[in-house]
RNA sequence: GCUCCGGUAGCUCAGCUGGACAGAGCAACGGUUUCCUAAACCGUAGGUCGCGGGUUCAAAUCCCGCCCGGGGUACCA
């Protein structure tokens, strides 16, 4: 009966269930949480059922005196030590310590580690990142990456097939303003030293002048209608301008070992935004409106998405329909998400709204994430303030580098470097994934950078820690194979860290469903905790053979799911730092 | 005006599909290195959960109103 691949609160939430059932055969249990859920609080438990008080309402009876009548007719699971009711009528719940050990041996047998394989192979498309071609990244652009990244190694792990496509902003009325820009007042040095910065100048400096010359406004503009028409010349310095920007990113890209599936950008839908606004039409969903071609969505509350301009171009409602319209008809996915900020949460509102009516039938998911602003003002190119994407992730390297000529200063130049580098941008990315997406975020470089507490370094410290008890371990114990060896727990600091290790696929699932890496941050720093508690407070290498063995495999369970956990982070494990 | 977020310890943030005395990190204070990496551990101190009502056995969490901060609100994406 006891089926070890899956986990022990998974089953008592079955049996909950079924006992209540049994319990309380006519009252209507769908309704009803019955999950067991971790103990906030250990004097309770080590998880509880809250359900009998939700049925108590439901039943309009006593709380207690249903949670009464459940443990008078529950048979318990042979895995659970004793369970009780307290309170107003939680029923608290201990397992058996040898059960828990048991969950831990499975664990460390699985090669999954127990995560369950929810994907099925069903396809899920992750549009992030995405950002503006002759632009540079700057600080701002990491969130959309970061998460997006870690979406994508999330729902990698529980058995999707994820495309990660990149969409970029490669299209637009801005290239007719880069073209003249450029052939008027390109520094051709910039360009191959710092390319996009120089694009990005020679864009702000021709919008400008269109902004005053009406001239200059009209030649932008006839740029931009001969490259809309195909003219080889200006096709080919809209493509050098595409290339010359990837580069640049490609370079970020690699430093945050992100990659991409697909790198189809606006410019990709082109041809098909004629068909798709024909459509609309056709369905009756848009109307002419001032010139433009619009959708009215006032009677669901979203205003009206204009999807044709008045002057005949298109805009992203038009493309980011296409876009939808083509990626289902081409890899029929069950999910599309987008990650992108909360400025554009109209639009997508709006958007989806117009694929469901025109029949898409793909789930349409937007991931948004709160603005990154500075504590005495907004980032903003006009201020000046932007801080370069490169220079954090530089920064970054540069302290953790201090940090690590500090703590090992025999090590040589390069393997500081290497340890730097990985701690550095484990650091930047592990800011962004703790906190949750949709707060306010505010930058500050002590946070940012933080390399104690609740910070990557942290994590990766207690795994380094690991690794370096592994290697003394097979060193003073040469021929000894801990795994013959059973995992018993016998001090409380090992009995806190299995219980914590025993929920990770939870967390991942959880994590995942959410759209939330934050979640697996967060359960992460708990394992750490629970693991450095153990290490500092529980001797190992010293002790008696037997628990020597239990703890020493403890340890190297908990390498492994920090080692997987932090990678499905983005977020890497050197084996020292 | 309408609308979406945020307002929790000195600072930065968790918790928010209601649950048991509100959690962590940083900063502060006090301890722990003949011992497995002190980027650590153990402890002390620190909070009217923006304000006011309401629903409930139970509210930081749900509902209503208000205040403060940020975003969006037809031809930028």
């Amino acid at each position: 009966m006891k089926n070890t691949t899956s986990s022990l609160e998974t089953q008592l939430s079955a049996w909950c269930a079924e006992t209540f059932a049994v319990c309380f055969p006519d009252a209507d249990l769908a309704a009803i949480p019955l999950a067991v859920i971790p103990s906030k609080n250990e004097q309770f438990g080590d998880c509880q059922c809250e359900a009998a008080m939700k049925l108590a309402k439901e039943l309009k009876t006593n709380p207690r005196a249903v949670a009464q009548k459940f443990i008078e007719s529950a048979v318990l699971p042979d895995f659970v030590e004793k369970i009780e009711i307290a309170g107003p009528g939680f029923i608290n719940i201990w397992l058996k310590t040898t059960a828990l050990a048991g969950q831990l041996e499975a664990m460390q047998a699985d090669k999954k580690l127990g995560l369950p394989n929810l994907g099925n192979s069903r396809t899920v498309i992750i549009d992030y990142s995405s950002p503006n071609v002759a632009k540079p990244m700057h600080i701002g652009h990491i969130r959309s990456t970061v998460i997006g990244n870690a979406l994508d190694r999330l729902y990698r792990a529980l058995g999707y097939n994820v495309i990660a496509d990149n969409h970029l902003g490669d299209w637009g009325t801005q290239f007719g303003l880069i073209i003249l820009g450029y052939r008027e007042f390109a520094d051709q040095d910039a360009l191959k030293t710092a390319p996009v910065e120089e694009l990005e100048r020679i864009y702000v400096k021709s919008y400008n002048l269109s902004k005053e010359d009406e001239t200059w406004r009209d030649r932008a503009k006839a740029e931009l209608v001969k490259l809309q028409k195909g003219d080889t010349e200006n096709l080919a310095l809209w493509k050098s301008f595409i290339e010359l920007t990837l580069s640049e990113f490609n370079r970020i890209y690699k430093r945050l070992d992100v990659s991409f599936d697909l790198y189809r950008g606006e410019s990709f839908y082109n041809d098909q935004l004629a068909g798709t606004v024909d459509l609309l039409k056709a369905k009756g969903l848009a109307s002419e409106s001032d010139g433009a071609l619009v959708c009215d969505l006032e009677a669901d509350g979203l205003n009206v998405a204009i999807v044709r301009k008045s002057d005949g171009g298109y805009n992203y409602t038009s493309t980011d329909i296409a876009t939808v319209v083509s990626r289902t008809e081409e890899f029929h996915p069950a999910e599309i998400i987008y990650v992108t900020d909360e400025r554009q949460q109209l639009h997508f509102k709006q958007f989806f709204h117009i694929c469901k009516k025109i029949g898409v039938p793909t789930k349409l998911t937007h991931v948004w994430f709160g603005l990154m602003r500075l504590p005495e003002a907004t980032f903003s190119t006009r201020e000046g303030n932007v801080i370069k994407l490169e220079a954090l992730l530089n920064e970054a390297e540069a302290r953790a580098l201090e940090v690590v000529k500090a703590s090992s200063p025999n090590m040589d130049d390069a393997k500081q470097k290497e340890i730097a580098r990985a701690v550095g941008i484990g650091a930047i990315k592990y800011t962004d994934l703790s906190q949750n997406p949709q707060s306010l975020v505010t930058f500050t470089w002590e946070k940012a950078l933080a390399m104690d507490g609740n910070s990557a370094p942290y994590l990766q410290y207690a795994y380094a820690r690991i690794a370096s008890v592994r290697d003394k371990y097979a060193a003073q114990f040469p021929g000894i194979n801990p795994d013959e060896f059973p995992i018993i727990l016998t001090e409380e600091q090992e009995r806190r860290l299995a219980l914590k290790l025993i929920r990770f696929p939870a967390a991942v699932e959880t994590a995942a469903k959410l759209h939330r890496p934050s979640v697996m941050a967060d359960y992460l720093f708990d394992l750490s905790q629970a693991y450095s508690s153990f290490y500092q407070n529980v001797p190992f290498l010293k002790a008696d053979e037997g628990p020597r063995e239990s703890r020493i495999r403890l340890c190297a369970l908990t390498a492994t799911i920090l080692k997987k956990g932090l990678a499905l982070l983005g977020i890497e494990t050197p084996e020292r730092i």
